[in-house]
DNA sequence: CGGGGTGCTTACCAAAAGGTGGGTACTGCA
DNA sequence: TGCAGTACCCACCTTTTGGTAAGCACCCCG
């Protein structure tokens, strides 16, 4: 990520900005829906997603200030993933646009991703 | 750009899908806000914009039908862009996010860009 | 006749984004 | 003993994205 964070032409260039980046939008969508995710329950509800990936996206959501992230000093380690404040309000934001992409889905017939088992 | 038009998670991913590119949004925004453009317009109202990009994220909105492009057989030529009803409807599900991206500019002090004269 | 404006196209290049496959250190289970 | 699971990190590579610069065909203005 180019980690921009300024200066903007306007609110809109800011919020694309933080929520760029090919798993962004749907980890804050996976966090939202469960409240608290660990890294490999997260990696399972992104199908395709690398490990790397994953971690990364992770790291700059961290860095903006939309995901918290816990450490448990335990063995073996557990870390846990919960949405900030400003995480919730991006997420409403974001919903208007989910729900939009949605009819779009149903307009030109697009397909869902199969799950693997 | 990847031309994916699916398959989707959900409709996040669509929505996103459509809209990522550095200046698809600003596009849809400057449209919304004039109703209708030419492309000289819609160049000046992006400062930095390359014509090359412009004429890229144009054809990738027309081929998602988000906006409707209208040549005039004129000397000088003369071409029309404008919003599509979907396009409209994109654009209103973008408004909660341009809002949250402007709150969020608040709140870290980031700096708009300066327009060149 | 030169310069600017119209709306593009093409070729080339650099940077960024993302994928692959490896390694870590430790434990629990069979 | 050997494999799976935890949550990563690292180096390398390819793909995608975006920028730069040029050209085109025509016109109007001075």
């Amino acid at each position: 990520m180019a980690a921009r964070r300024g200066p903007y032409f306007c609110g809109m260039d800011a919020a694309m900005d933080v929520v760029s980046g090919k798993w962004k939008s749907l980890i804050l969508w996976e966090l939202a829906e469960h409240g608290v995710r660990r890294f490999a329950q997260l990696r399972r509800g992104l199908p395709g997603v690398s490990e790397k990936m994953l971690v990364q996206q992770l790291r700059e959501l961290e860095e903006d200030g939309l995901v918290r992230r816990e450490v448990f000093p335990e063995v073996p380690p557990r870390v846990e993933y919960t949405l900030t404040e400003h995480g919730v309000s991006l997420n409403e934001a974001l919903a208007a646009l989910g729900e939009w992409g949605a009819e779009r889905m149903r307009r030109i017939g697009a397909e869902k991703v199969v799950y693997a088992s």
